[in-house]
RNA sequence: CGGGGUGUAGCGUAGCCCGGUUAUCGCGCCGCGUUUGGGACGCGGAGGUCGCAGGUUCGAAUCCUGCCACCCCGACCA
């Protein structure tokens, strides 16, 4: 993999550039760590959204929208979520600029508009949102309360990177109320699956179901599911959580409903959320050296035909036969486009699309009239075919479902072949050196050794796989016994 | 916040150690012409507070001082 596809900031390649830049907004700026996400970057985005949206809607849930700002007080209600994020709380304290009369045309911070109350920029939003379903929920009959919010957060990294970790980033969160433990016990476990056939069906991006370790779980949460990737250099990425919360958000905000036998109970909860850093995921897991690789499921356009010709008459004549496919295309579902700028030669033509990840290419020229024929181009493989234009929309609807799968079959491989069963310690450093990937090996269970064994390697539990076996070992570093095994990794 | 490094055109850079005409080169951008089956070529052109502020000097991108920003490594994290 191209190390320009996980550097930082300033230094990634001209391709990333494609789909976002560093928000460089302002000398000695402070939106420095966010993004612009560029118009063909938001165009993937929107796809994911479209189709996460309809996956929630079809498991229920309603979406809704609530505010960016919450009052401190309100923050600090659940001690363990506050705590978590308080050290990355962007907070506003005014409401107000006047001029500044030491520097006309500048403008400064008018002392006597300050709040009484400091807002927090939400990093996350189940404060905010607790404290209104207070008032959305007296009985059982107002339960299960199903909600998604599509927003953007705030949290004050201090390092980011692009797509992974910048200063704000757009997401979803789901934040939920039910009646019982075990319900939502079982939303929780839902919405991770979900996220991963999400992840699979349509980012082409195998992920490895888990629970987070005590260590690792959110701010506020008892259970912690989430989906874990592994991207093309052998850091593993967490690509989407999903968290059972307990009634611990119900007893902050005071959240009770009367049950089924007339008695006052607190509500069970559940919040889940994915951001804008499953682009980053994406772009990591099947990206080249040429560029974006986009899944079909994803690609703004699937198809991209590209006439070659030399006068204005012979682009009419291609631009009559490629009318035909585009709506015989579009007629079957396949989002395509005409690239018939006059403006840019056919070689950079091909290569802006390489470089945009566009999973078929079709180019046809007056070789092509001549003889029926197109040129037909894979993005992922980089083969050419050449294909009788009469079975030219039959070969790209089979095509784009190959590359679907392929792509998926190719990241499988890479993933598997990169879990690795270790038993003792020095094989496990060993192979951080020099393999990389998971590593499956057993654990004590404490918090102890996982801090020890990340600060010796950097690698981290990434999950306890939720299809795990029950099987008795002995702890990689401590030899203390175990009954399973779980993945650690170094992670993004 | 600790340790290291870098700031020269939209991007990437040379020059700095050893001060001296009009600050180098490539990409990109604009115009004209020839081209067009894998990032075209020729000619012409536009574009610069050399990070900022002081200082030394006849003269500073170059030397000195201070500041700022960014990058890499660490602590933090989706």
């Amino acid at each position: 993999m191209s190390k320009n596809l996980t550097s930082r900031d300033q230094d990634y390649s001209k391709w990333y550039n494609e789909l976002v830049v560093k928000a460089d907004l302002a000398e000695n700026s402070a939106v420095r760590g966010c993004m612009v996400i560029k118009p063909y970057g938001f165009a993937i985005w929107e796809k994911m959204q479209a189709q996460l949206d309809i996956m929630f809607k079809e498991t229920g849930h309603q979406n809704a929208y609530f505010p960016l700002f919450v009052p401190k007080s309100l923050f600090e209600a659940e001690e363990k979520n506050a705590e978590g994020f308080a050290k990355e709380c962007a907070v506003v304290t005014h409401y107000r600029l006047q001029n500044d009369t030491e520097n006309p045309g500048k403008l400064r911070v008018d002392p006597k508009a300050k709040l009484e109350e400091e807002l927090v920029v939400r990093p996350t939003s189940e404060a905010i949102i607790w404290n209104t379903y207070k008032g959305w929920i007296q009985s059982y009959r107002d339960l299960p309360l199903l909600i998604n919010q599509w927003a953007n957060v705030v949290r004050w990294e201090m390092r980011t990177r692009l797509f992974l970790r910048t200063a704000e980033f757009l997401w979803q969160e789901g934040h939920t109320a039910h009646e019982t433990r075990k319900e939502a016990m079982s939303e929780a476990e839902l919405m991770n699956n979900v996220y991963a056939k999400f992840a699979e069906n349509f980012m082409a991006m195998p992920v490895v179901k888990g629970l987070k370790t005590e260590s690792e779980r959110f701010a506020g949460a008892e259970e912690t599911f989430c989906i874990e990737g592994l991207m093309q250099d052998g850091k593993a990425l967490q690509a989407g959580t999903s968290h059972f919360l307990g009634q611990n958000f119900a007893k902050a905000f005071d959240v009770k409903f009367t049950n089924r036998e007339g008695k006052q109970d607190y509500v069970w909860a559940t919040s889940w959320g994915v951001s804008t850093r499953l682009m980053g995921a994406l772009i990591m897991t099947h990206s080249d050296d040429k560029g974006l690789v986009l899944p079909p499921k994803l690609a703004p356009n699937q198809v991209v035909i590209v006439p070659i010709f030399k006068s204005e008459e012979q682009l009419e004549e291609i631009s009559e036969v490629v009318e035909g496919i585009v709506n015989d295309l579009k007629s079957q579902g396949v989002s395509v486009k005409f690239d018939n700028r006059t403006t840019f030669r056919p070689g950079a033509k091909f290569a802006q699309h390489e470089l945009q990840g566009v999973p078929l290419r079709i180019a046809i020229g007056p070789k092509d009239l001549e003889n029926g024929t197109l040129e037909l181009a894979r993005r992922d493989t980089l083969t050419k075919s050449i294909v009788k234009l009469s079975e030219i929309v039959a070969t790209v609807i089979d095509s784009l479902d190959q590359i679907q799968n392929e792509l998926f079959q190719k990241a499988l491989k890479y993933r598997d072949n990169h879990i690795t069963e270790v038993n003792d310690f020095d094989e496990f450093k060993k192979i951080l050196e020099t393999k990389n990937g998971f590593i499956s090996a057993h654990w004590d269970g404490s918090s102890e050794t996982e801090n020890k064994i990340k600060d010796m390697t950097k690698a981290t539990i990434r999950c306890i796989p939720l299809d795990n076996k029950v099987e008795n070992g002995r702890c990689v570093l401590t030899g203390r016994p175990s009954t399973q095994r779980v993945l650690f990794a170094k992670a993004y």
